[in-house]
DNA sequence: TAGTGGTCTAGACCACACA
DNA sequence: GTGTGGTCTAGACCACTAA
């Protein structure tokens, strides 16, 4: 079990060694206990976690402290809670990097997973760009995946993936999966927890509009996605050519 | 002040008239009776409310049941608490704007809110497109607003808004500010509560191209919007047209 | 029926802002 | 100092699930 330690005692009234720290409430030093734990793996996605009473008594907070932890790491879409059946530690299953991570739809508004075709995979060395978004070391090499994706029957995306090859070591030996976030948590036990897209218009070169099957210099939405994980650590960047005749992406402002 | 009633009594032992509804928690419907002041403007933007034991006191629940309402509200942007000064409704300043509903940064990657020049504003009916998406009457009219943003120097943006004449009477007859969303609160009373946007890749004609200073064909991110009220009913379709040479569109997947 | 998360209450104390 | 929201606790009961 993850050793932890807090800096307050349960009881607010026999705190100590406040000082130097700025404040940090009971319940954010006890998710962070939570959060080691998923990082770490003690806690696999799928896994039903102890109850709310067990883990209040294991730590030595009270439930409503506990709770308070569980709650924002479920807000964070790391866990999930079925009242009546227990809490759960989050999978990457279809539906959810449907509805997390995949904002492309069709016009129709129906979404769907879209199969993927691998045109190439090779590892080599970073350029700038990608040394700086990944936070690679100088010389540190990364693995790149091309791949073609449809929703129907027509090519839809134009995807080149780019991993560091020191987090995903011989993923070019199989076959790459429709779903690689999956795959990250249950080969290499990394959860990619958020990502940050930007997202701008471009028209397609000739090799890209080949690939997709469309005249060069078609307009196309350019995808740059860094995906990070648990830990804020970068795990990927995703660059997606996506064509907008039949889909758009959705984006939801709150 | 508002009428409130709650389904059930501020003790769940003393709980009834359950049987026909699903359950419904106390701090919902206490909850429902806010937005309900915040829709009919008992609740300003700006204004400070009541303290929490104010309101427990007044609606006969605990203050933790308050809480847990404003707290949700707080977490819909649609009231900001401040410890040791109290919970204020919202205002849709620019920095707030900024944050929640323009997602078209530099590259540098510095928000900026940014200029606008109406080029043109008229009423006249709704085409099937726009009649669906605001939820119009067969006849009901509408205003159109079509204007230039820039970030800089250069256009950037060509944008296309088009309201449900009826919800802002007279709004032709004035300058149009900058901000739009703020004059909605101030002078009808309306609160943009959030936006769906869809994105697609296009090719720019002739006459969008010269308002922007490009070249006919270049490619441009469409940005159809629909804003939505407090209540859920739409107030705003915009289309943005917009340049993405040395801006793009950040989204954030959590 | 037992066990889980979800709601609600009551009371104490803490951090923060402001006069 | 006074008042505000924020945290923490303890205990009771409710809603839901599964055996």
């Amino acid at each position: 079990m993850t050793e932890h330690k807090l800096e307050f005692a349960a009881r607010p009234d026999q705190a100590a060694g406040a000082e130097i720290l700025g404040f940090r409430p009971l319940y954010r030093q006890v998710k962070a206990i939570f959060v080691r734990r998923l990082v770490e793996g003690v806690w696999a996605p799928g896994m039903a976690l102890p109850s709310e009473g067990q883990l209040a008594s294991e730590i030595g907070v009270s439930q409503g402290t506990v709770r308070k932890a569980l709650d924002e790491l479920a807000a964070e879409n790391l866990l999930v809670r079925r009242q009546g059946r227990g809490t759960f530690v989050a999978e990457h299953d279809e539906r959810r990097i449907l509805f997390q991570f995949f904002k492309l739809v069709p016009d129709d508004g129906i979404p769907r997973f879209p199969d993927s075709r691998v045109i190439g995979i090779a590892g080599g060395g970073a350029d700038p760009r990608e040394r700086q978004a990944l936070e690679l070391g100088e010389t540190e090499p990364v693995l790149r995946i091309r791949r073609i994706r449809s929703l129907g029957t027509s090519p839809l995306v134009l995807e080149t993936i780019v991993l560091p090859a020191r987090i995903v070591p011989g993923l070019e030996d199989g076959p790459v999966p429709n779903n690689l976030y999956s795959l990250f948590a249950t080969r290499y036990g990394i959860t990619v927890a958020h990502a940050r897209e930007r997202l701008k218009a471009v028209a397609l070169d000739a090799e890209q509009a080949g690939h997709l099957g469309v005249a060069p210099g078609t307009p196309a939405l350019a995808i740059d996605r860094i995906a990070l994980s648990l830990d804020g650590s970068p795990v990927e960047l995703r660059t997606s050519l996506c064509l907008t005749q039949e889909a758009h992406y959705l984006s939801d402002l709150r």
